[in-house]
DNA sequence: GTTCTAGAAC
DNA sequence: GTTCTAGAAC
């Protein structure tokens, strides 16, 4: 995070980063230099930062990735691995040699992504974000295709099946 | 979070 | 026999 060579974009607020085992061809986490330690920290003093995450992760598309046809999605993990909050803008061709397993596909699949939108909403609204039970059940959810809902058996039989959804 | 690997699934 | 997953160790 404070190594340069690894910013892919830093102003007052916050620093984008790559994610280290990338889940698709563009992964990158957008954290704030405040840190705060989950979205169970989140309050409405958080809102602006919040919607300027948001913005970020958006700059940060359109920059990289502006001419791709890919789709992205940000969001936050209901359950974070890494204890300090952090957005994640993800390509939704999820085309990579990091995505292993079926927590890794659940994991941003299932409701287990809270979209960034809904969570800036239940801020504006709620002045705090509520995570609904059952979250590490959704990661054990059978393989289901993001694109045609297409049930899956494996990893390996996923990874094949979704190459027919990559933009040409 | 990842790596490793036993044994389940095919 | 080979592929694949899931749990332990880190």
């Amino acid at each position: 995070m404070e190594d340069p060579k690894m910013q892919v974009y830093k102003d007052e607020q916050v620093v984008v980063i790559k994610d280290k085992y990338p889940k698709a061809r563009h992964h990158w986490l957008v954290l704030p230099w405040t840190s705060i330690s989950s979205l169970k920290a989140v309050t409405k003093e958080h809102l602006e930062l919040l919607k300027h995450m948001h913005a970020v992760g958006e700059k940060v598309i359109a920059d990289v990735a502006g001419s791709s046809k890919l789709r992205f999605r940000l969001g936050y993990h209901a359950i974070p691995s890494m204890s300090l909050l952090h957005l994640h803008v993800i390509s939704q061709d999820f085309d990579s040699p990091c995505l292993k397993n079926k927590k890794h596909w659940n994991s941003f699949n299932t409701e287990y992504f809270l979209e960034s939108q809904a969570v800036i909403e239940m801020v504006q609204e709620a002045g705090r974000v509520t995570v609904q039970d059952g979250m590490p059940e959704l990661l054990k959810l059978p393989l289901r295709c993001h694109e045609c809902q297409k049930l899956l058996p494996s990893i390996p039989q996923l990874k094949e099946h979704l190459r027919k959804h990559w933009p040409k």
